[in-house]
DNA sequence: CCTATATTTAGATAATTATCTAAATAAGAA
DNA sequence: TTCTTATTTAGATAATTATCTAAATATAGG
């Protein structure tokens, strides 16, 4: 993963607010996908690139396939930018 | 400010190494500059992003520009990123 | 097997971004 | 003022990225 692909993954408006909305919990590409005014395709690619970040998680299930959250990044984030204000590296 | 920009400037890795530079205090922009293989008017357009994003401040000294990390954006960063953790939004 | 639905992949295009060179601005020193 | 150095701004170009439509894949249910 690495947190070049990370902070690629959150620069992006709709791509943060696909990870706001997975707070609440999984849902599937095409729930998701309502929110947003972009087609499926560009859906896919969105969440394509959270995943390859290692930011969401996808489990199908049938017909669907289900993404949600994976926090363990989130720490590696969170690491990361805490390490600026921690002073000399 | 707001987090796209602040998200947008992290999203390249040489300035996040800016960044990392300017842990160890306040450098000018031709300092910085001699730590990355780009032009003058590349470090500078890359500069003016993390500035614009909050990220770092400036203090024009005669000839020279000084750049120095801005850890107060740091936080606001930090909180986004842990309500990722935090559950429901 | 055939059809319908969910999602991804392929290929194309438009917008954004990183980069360069050249020119402009800012400041100190002769 | 003129010259030199530090930095930014302007304008152009190449690479990347977000987006679309159309086609492909995966799965469930007749």
């Amino acid at each position: 993963m690495g947190i070049q692909k990370t902070f690629k993954a959150l620069s992006d408006k709709n791509r943060r607010e696909i990870l706001d909305l997975l707070k609440e919990g999984p849902m599937t590409a095409g729930e998701i996908g309502q929110h947003f005014p972009v087609s499926g395709a560009t859906m896919s690619h969105h969440l394509s690139m959270l995943k390859d970040a290692g930011l969401i998680l996808d489990d199908r299930q049938g017909k669907y396939i289900y993404y949600e959250l994976n926090t363990s990044v989130v720490e590696e984030l969170i690491s990361w930018v805490s390490g600026l204000k921690g002073g000399a590296s």
